[in-house]
DNA sequence: GATTCGAGACAACTCTTGGC
DNA sequence: GCCAAGAGTTGTCTCGAATC
């Protein structure tokens, strides 16, 4: 079964909780998640009409879901990010501010954003199981019947980037979370999966010199599962981030040739995408995978 | 006022992992 | 291999808003 992209908030909506007070019981008891999961259960769950293990089960799904979203960790420790929020906590509107900029940011929350608005400028009908398959095709997926979706629009309600009660954005507020025109953030999502993986091994290399497109395609293929073309790389992957003006290509024959091209960074690239990537796969991979990634291409290739 | 439908809340299920 | 606990997903019920 696939796992979702988007972040399990089950029981961890401001309809049910408090952030600043789940905030406050992590810093309180971070280190011992079964105190942490106890003083939740104490505090929401506790006084529910149900058995004593679906109390139990309400505190532990607040419990996964803050760890989802990347506030504490396996063992009800604050993250980083989790302390930044606990810092903040004292005043709301600068708390939730935090938080939805972290939603879009690092857990696809502008991919769903940006979902939103295309459906709605689509004249498409915007709900969960709508959603669910505008988002499948931007590569974000989540389980049917889920409302992983619902939990993340809560949170952006909360500061103002979704109005009204259904699924309407304020742009205006959205680039103010953001700090900047959220089309900056959004350079990667006119691409297709295969050109947005090549750019993202291509910047994994970290290096600027020109490589072979072909074995920049392969490192895509092994770290990001994307298949790609054998015949037509550079129609249908390296003309687009070209004009684009990401990449330079160059060719390495003459007439038809049957070599590949030798592909380098420009410095929009760098500057518009490798660092804000870095900082994204910092917080969403997998630590095997960042320790993968941190390898040089030759020692990967070689395996 | 009745009906419909979507979202949210709650509960229970399956799968995975780790200890013995 | 078995069992328990944890992790994550899925199913169902309730509520409220929208519509007729």
């Amino acid at each position: 079964m696939r796992k979702s992209d988007l972040p399990f908030g089950s029981e961890f909506s401001p309809s049910q909780i408090e952030l600043r007070r789940v905030l406050e019981l992590a810093h309180e008891h971070g280190g011992d998640w079964k105190a942490f999961e106890a003083a939740v259960r104490s505090n929401y769950f506790e006084n529910h009409s149900t058995d004593d293990y679906s109390r139990g089960k309400l505190a532990n799904n607040t419990k996964l879901g803050m760890i989802a979203y990347g506030i504490i960790d396996r063992d009800a420790s604050l993250t980083d990010f989790g302390k930044e929020l606990y810092e903040a906590r004292e005043t709301e509107e600068v708390l939730y501010r935090l938080l939805a900029r972290h939603i879009l940011l690092h857990l696809h929350g502008l991919t769903l954003v940006r979902c939103i608005q295309d459906m709605t400028v689509a004249g498409e009908e915007v709900n969960l199981t709508t959603l669910r398959d505008g988002l499948a095709v931007r590569g974000v997926h989540y389980p049917s019947g889920g409302k992983h979706p619902s939990m993340m629009r809560l949170w952006l309600a909360k500061a103002g980037v979704i109005v009204g009660s259904r699924w309407q954005v304020n742009e205006a507020k959205l680039k103010e979370v953001l700090g900047s025109d959220p089309d900056d953030y959004d350079l990667l999502a006119g691409f297709t999966t295969e050109q947005r993986a090549f750019l993202r091994a291509l910047c994994n290399t970290g290096t600027t010199t020109p490589q072979p497109a072909n074995e920049l395609a392969r490192l895509a293929s092994m770290t990001y599962g994307v298949k790609f073309p054998e015949k037509s790389l550079p129609k249908l992957v390296l003309h687009a981030l070209v004009e684009a003006g990401f990449i330079k290509a160059e060719k390495t024959t003459e007439g038809r040739g049957a070599k590949p091209f030798l592909v380098s960074p420009t410095e929009k690239l760098v500057a518009e995408v490798v660092e804000p990537l870095l900082q994204q796969l910092a917080n969403q991979s997998d630590p095997k995978l960042l320790a993968l990634l941190k390898r040089p291409l030759s020692g990967i290739l070689e395996e």
